[in-house]
DNA sequence: CCTCCACCGGAACGTGAGGAGT
DNA sequence: ACTCCTCACGTTCCGGTGGAGG
């Protein structure tokens, strides 16, 4: 009696599956080869070039929306650098890739550089988690890269998060990094900032603008062709041979992620979850289906995603919105919207904000992606916004269902 | 053509939490 | 421990406005 999870195991023992190493399409992944942006790899590599030759580079700024190859650029233009320098036996720049959302602060961002030291040319000192004066490791951090004479190239990916995040302090921070140079007697630092925020530099104390941004690189979106080129060199290694079943997978995927403002990165994880759906629904190749499943998917998370984390007041005016489109209104007015989430925001003896309040949240919401709204004249009867649910009534019922507080009074008001 | 509704959205201000400096 | 800032969140106040109805 062979049972159906024999055969899906089977399957899998067989090495049908469909992946061969997905790791491929993983955000982090540095191909062989980078196409189309051969212009920034250029660039970067002419300014970084001097390194070779002993002499500090300028800082570079690369701008650029999600998923458009920044990093995966800066990644792959430095690897290559310290290839070559080592190649020729110059002695190769010091690198270091700080993910600044991730190391956010002042002091974290000056111990990960001491530890990226510490891993090329260890003194035997280490830096302990916290503990120290900002100062004290900043110090400590100059005597480690002086102790020789050093280029050391820092990434910063997404400094826009740095500066967002405090607005004095991030400025700190990078102003230490680009004016430390005076301080050090025979070591330089050169920056690679990198930022997804276009209106970045609007942000930046001018002092730092002046060194960070000596050099800028701007990185276009691709078009829906470049992703379909950048999906098929992908495939060829992410997937086995066959899996992809039909030519209009790729160029699916691709035209969906071009709409998305050419996201590379939204892309792949595009492909990579059409993979996965068809290894687990057993099937042995991927199919359009899957992609537009994948889709679903993926569109369905995210605003599961953005619902979930939203603040208790926004999540009380969309449920107000949701609660009258349920009553079968397809148009919602401002001052309905308000009524509504009056009552609401009374039997969950939350503070009721104020109408002006309201607009904002609404306004907010309409940014999300969760409920799109026109400014319209009623003549007459006034000037206000019209609203409409963004996403399927039923997806937010079960998101806002969820809630414990709003799943209790959800009876009461429908 | 004018009026006037019902809200839009800018600006200034209030408040409390949290962080840095001392 | 203390003050001083900054920031997010809200409020108050108010000038502005597209177009149905007179």
């Amino acid at each position: 009696m062979e049972k159906p999870l024999d055969k899906l195991f089977d399957k899998f023992l067989q090495g049908q599956a469909i992946f061969r190493d997905r790791n491929a399409l993983r955000p982090t992944y540095v191909p062989d080869d980078l196409p189309y942006r051969d212009e920034q790899m250029n660039r970067i590599g002419a300014i970084l070039g001097p390194t070779l030759r002993g002499a500090p580079p300028s800082n570079i700024l690369c701008y650029g929306k999600t998923g458009t190859g920044k990093t995966v650029v800066a990644r792959y233009v430095l690897d290559l650098l310290v290839k070559k320098a080592k190649e020729s036996r110059v002695s190769p720049p010091l690198t270091a890739h700080i993910n600044c959302r991730i190391v956010g602060t002042n002091y974290r961002v000056l111990r990960q550089l001491c530890e990226d030291i510490d891993a090329r040319m260890p003194d035997g000192s280490e830096v302990p988690f916290t503990g120290l004066p900002t100062d004290e490791i900043r110090s400590i951090f100059k005597k480690k890269l002086d102790s020789d004479s050093n280029i050391m190239v820092v990434v910063l990916d997404e400094v826009d998060s740095l500066v967002k995040r405090d607005v004095g302090q991030g400025n700190d921070i990078l102003y230490g990094l680009t004016r430390m140079n005076g301080e050090l007697e025979q070591s330089r630092i050169s920056i690679i900032g990198i930022s997804n925020d276009l209106k970045f530099k609007e942000m930046l104390d001018p002092r730092v603008l002046s060194t960070l941004g000596e050099e800028e690189v701007i990185f276009a979106p691709y078009n829906a062709v470049e992703l379909k080129g950048i999906l098929q060199q992908r495939v060829a290694i992410a997937f086995n041979r066959d899996a992809i079943g039909e030519e209009g997978v790729i160029n699916l995927v691709g035209a969906l992620a071009a709409q998305e403002h050419g996201d590379a990165r939204r892309a792949l994880d595009l492909l990579r979850t059409a993979g996965e759906l068809a290894e687990r629904s057993g099937d042995e190749k991927v199919i359009q289906g899957h992609v537009r499943e994948a889709q679903k998917i993926i569109e369905r998370d995210t605003i599961t995603e953005t619902v979930k984390t939203l603040p208790m007041q926004s999540k009380a005016v969309l449920f107000s919105v949701y609660a009258l489109a349920n009553k079968g209104q397809k148009d919602i007015f401002t001052g309905e919207c308000y009524n509504v989430y009056s009552e609401i925001a009374q039997s969950l003896s939350l503070d009721t904000l104020t109408q002006r309040r309201v607009s904002d949240l609404i306004s907010e919401l309409d940014m999300l992606g969760l409920i799109n709204t026109t400014v319209i004249s009623k003549g007459r009867y006034g000037r206000t916004k019209k609203i409409r649910l963004a996403v399927s009534r039923k997806q937010i019922g079960i998101i806002l269902d969820e809630d414990v507080r709003l799943g209790k009074i959800a009876e009461e008001v429908l």
